[in-house]
DNA sequence: GGCTGTCTGTACGGTATCGTACATTCAAAC
DNA sequence: GTTTGAATGTACGATACCGTACAGACAGCC
């Protein structure tokens, strides 16, 4: 596998030492992953973990009777698989990808291998993993009392954050499943968004007109999230 | 310290090979915790790490302009403290006690060191943090989607699981912060149980009279956590 | 035995969202 | 250019729960 500088966008990767990183990309490879794709289950094994690179996944916890809801996001800040850390092979949740692009794939043994040789690998994916803790739990509180409005200006911040541009594609439909909320509930809490010029939209493509204006109407749990991340 | 039996009631410090466990007894505190004590802050770091013995613990999540809510719960089975693992001091919920009773205590830093001395220490601590893990995107989606009364089953077999009794005390007031409802909400929610002959309950004194009833009117939340544990 | 504070029961208008249905708009395919 | 399907707009009764208020019941204290 090419070391070339792509690989860079993942700032996980980004932030290893260029031995580990280089031995680590040794088992990686570039794939393209498309919307929609499911990269795990939750309750069954990791087949690979993801450094997204340019693509965005959803973390989607799920219930019978319900389609799963989204509780976490996934872009170049990360990776899909830091639970790999704790003795368990199984995904806690779903993984989804929410925005199609590029990513670095590895097999779970590799993964394995290389967190025995990369003390910085490990500590970042110790880091991240505290941080989906911790968010984890904000989302509950979130999901509880926060409304459709705020909960929706949040998870587009978080999209946002990870797009690379101010525009992506999402309906309203799959925002609907993310958030846990009928989709003509979305279609209402966009509208007043699009109304105020923070956002505009069009059969799926959104644009985000004025993030500052944005992260007013969100929730303080889009910020709270954001103080977690190192540095 | 001594090493006696009652240390044996925590099964994760029962599980320990005999020789790591009385180091890390060594470093340990037998302590009583009462009904309200606040054990860490979320986002503040741990002073302490906790193994209940006959002790409850909550974890909860907290936000601007509402009460804490309950996001997990901890008893003998477990520990408090987890999360140090992940190359942080902080602690990603709040902790109160929810059940009064024994716990080992025990300083962050003998903990650590307890860490790179006890492989088995380190693995069920890992294993532990994965349920956490699954179980708070769990969570997430139950608050979201399952009613107040299958709630609050599932809160109540949670705390009899760990409680070493068919009663507990627990009010109603209490029970609604944990649940993030309004008390007249779980007032009416738990008359219903009541009628129906799975619980009694007054002045906070709650007792399980029909476990498989009460099983039967749970989401189904309650048996996937279960199905998480080690075993 | 009466007082007091806590716990529980109950009521009731208000509201966010549900669940569903149907109309409209637009892009792409034919 | 017309058809088709997906995406969006809108409406509306139903419902679970909110927020609040107040009354009753019980335990402990003086």
């Amino acid at each position: 596998m090419k070391a070339g500088r792509p690989t860079l966008q993942n700032r996980l990767i980004a932030g290893l030492p260029q031995a580990e990183r280089e031995s680590l990309l040794h088992s990686c490879a570039d794939v393209e992953l498309n919307f929609g794709d499911k990269l795990c289950s939750q309750r069954e094994p990791y087949i690979y973990a993801y450094f997204p690179l340019t693509a965005i996944i959803s973390l989607m916890a799920s219930m019978e009777g319900h389609p799963p809801m989204g509780v976490s996001i996934i872009g170049h800040e990360s990776m899909l698989g830091v639970s790999l850390l704790l003795a368990s092979d199984l995904a806690p949740q779903h993984a989804i990808v929410q925005g199609a692009g590029m990513a670095l794939r590895i097999s779970v043994s590799d993964l394995c291998e290389a967190l025995v040789e990369s003390p910085v690998l490990l500590h970042s994916m110790q880091r991240y993993c505290f941080r989906l803790t911790a968010q984890l739990g904000q989302t509950t509180v979130c999901t509880r009392f926060h409304q459709v409005e705020a909960r929706l200006a949040r998870w587009l911040l978080m999209t946002h954050d990870r797009a690379h541009a101010d525009h992506f594609y999402l309906t309203h439909e799959f925002l609907a499943d993310m958030l846990g909320v009928q989709r003509s509930a979305v279609t209402i809490a966009s509208g007043v968004l699009k109304q105020g010029g923070l956002i505009g939209y069009s059969r799926g493509r959104i644009s985000i007109l004025d993030r500052a204006g944005l992260e007013a109407v969100a929730c303080e749990c889009y910020m709270a999230d954001r103080l977690l991340v190192p540095d």
